[in-house]
RNA sequence: GCGAUUAUGGUGAAGUGGUUAACACAUCUGGCUGUGAACCAGACACGCGUCGGUUCGAUUCCGAUUAAUCGCCCCA
């Protein structure tokens, strides 16, 4: 017999964490359409060159981590590694930059792939919640996406959240600074880490991430991306950090703050969050401006800002800080029969509150005795138990049990969904 | 892709180179066929992640493999 199990880094979610991610991300959702944003959902998997040419050639993404194969037709598909590439290349192909007030504002949540080690919070199948402003014409767009992604984890349940945020300036601010940094770390590339080595070749921003402490004695004194801004990009910068202290929303700037993925120019951001105990899942949201992707991807010249949220990591922390907002799912009404003869009509009594009063209920079909009925009952925490015998039957009036308060009455056919209702049982 | 730790039932877990793999919780049956407790008597791993090896014999030793967790890389 093979016995089958679930494949790395992927998992089953049932019961309570099916329940609480769907309401997480339904929460989200509604946060999103309250800053207009509008749902889009787009295929789960695209042409590989859609993902190399948008993450960056070089990208561990693309390079490393990417679920590829042929299909039977001979194409490259890509099981997509993040979700902004497919939502622009969606607006590309069905041109809704043509015929839309511009920004278009949409939020999406799916699943997306990457072939990585699995930790905690971190999985090859994850679920990305996230927003893209295409067409920005204001630094307004970008605030408002910083400020909906905090907004969005305080609503969330986050008592406190890290935001930090940096700017890479325009493309040529970009591309002086970069120049600066090669320069510098050519001299001193030699004594560092071979990561670093690593990331000289591929992409020197990462450098300003290491964590290793020798190297970072060398980072002190590299080139600061302040003086490498031009007026433009400083006064975009200085716009966007003025309004969100102006709405009160805390950041720290963090110079090093460069993100992995290659598009993104102007401000990117991270969101973390560390428990008291110490636990970080690093980045639990992150996000950045991206200036060229919708003219990479063929649609016309658009900026952009958008944000990502990680869904299991955010679930994984709101458990381990708040339990008990993710409690045991119940059934509030419990129908109990006795004797074979009352199952039937039990059956159709709860068939009643479920059409007519939608009233959450359940029972057996199984002749067991009362007490049996009753553990079961409280096994999935009825508040109400209603007891049907040959006496109830014939009265068409049944004996209904507050399982809390240990009290009963009885209560006819007719009544018993407003009873039920004005009970106002919490679910 | 690199490094480290771990792996026993539905759950928490103890344990040993050799007859029946503790204990607890949960669950089921009966004592008790109209009311949630307690109690009593039973049941519940043909198996110790998987596959090989050493051995007269392995859950226990060795190897490989798979998975989880942690660190790195990277990222949500």
């Amino acid at each position: 017999m093979a016995n089958y199990q679930v494949q790395r880094g992927t998992y089953d979610a049932y019961y309570e964490d099916a329940y609480y991610i769907h309401e997480i991300e339904d929460l989200l959702g509604t946060i999103a359409q309250t800053y207009a944003f509008s749902e889009i959902v787009t295929p789960i998997y695209e042409q590989t060159e859609l993902f190399a040419r948008s993450a960056g050639e070089g990208s561990d993404i693309v390079t490393k981590e990417m679920f590829s194969f042929t299909d039977r037709g001979g194409r490259n598909i890509t099981m997509r590694p993040e979700l902004t590439a497919g939502v622009i290349r969606a607006v590309v192909t069905n041109k809704l930059y043509a015929n839309s007030d511009l920004p278009l504002k949409l939020y999406y949540c799916g699943p997306a792939f990457r072939y990585e080690r699995p930790q905690k919070g971190r999985y090859r199948q994850f679920t990305q919640f996230g927003v893209e402003c295409v067409g920005v014409n204001s630094y307004l767009n970008d605030v408002e996406v910083i400020t909906l992604g905090y907004r969005a984890l305080m609503e969330l349940g986050f008592p406190h959240v890290i935001l930090k945020i940096n700017s890479l300036g325009n493309k040529e601010s970009r591309q002086k600074y970069m120049t600066a940094l090669r320069e510098y770390f050519a001299n001193h590339i030699e004594n560092m880490c071979d990561d670093c080595k690593h990331r000289f070749g591929t992409n020197v921003l990462r450098i300003l991430d290491c964590k290793d402490p020798d190297d970072q004695k060398i980072i002190q004194d590299a080139p600061k991306i302040e003086d490498y801004l031009d007026q433009e990009s400083k006064d975009y910068f200085d716009k966007v950090k003025a309004m969100l202290d102006e709405d009160q929303i805390p950041y720290e700037v963090d110079e090093t703050l460069v993100r992995g993925l290659d598009y993104y120019s102007h401000v990117v951001f991270e969101y973390h969050f560390i428990t008291e105990d110490g636990t970080s899942l690093g980045a639990i949201a992150a996000g950045g401006h991206y200036d060229n992707l919708v003219k990479e991807i063929g649609g016309p010249e658009l900026s952009s800002v958008g944000l990502a949220i990680g869904i299991e990591r955010v679930f994984t922390l709101l458990k381990q800080i708040a339990p008990e907002r993710f409690s045991k799912l119940t059934v509030p009404v419990y129908l109990a029969h006795i004797g074979e003869e009352a199952i039937d009509h039990t059956y159709l009594l709860m068939q009643h509150l479920r059409n007519d009063g939608m009233i959450e209920c359940d029972m057996t079909f199984e002749n067991k005795n009362l007490s049996a009925q009753i553990k079961i009952a409280n096994r999935k925490g009825a508040k109400l138990l209603i007891i049907v015998g040959e006496d109830e039957m014939k009265k068409y009036a049944y004996q209904v049990k507050n399982l809390e308060e240990k009290t009963q009455e009885v209560v006819e056919y007719d009544k018993l969904i407003d009873y039920i209702n004005n009970l106002e049982i919490e679910y």
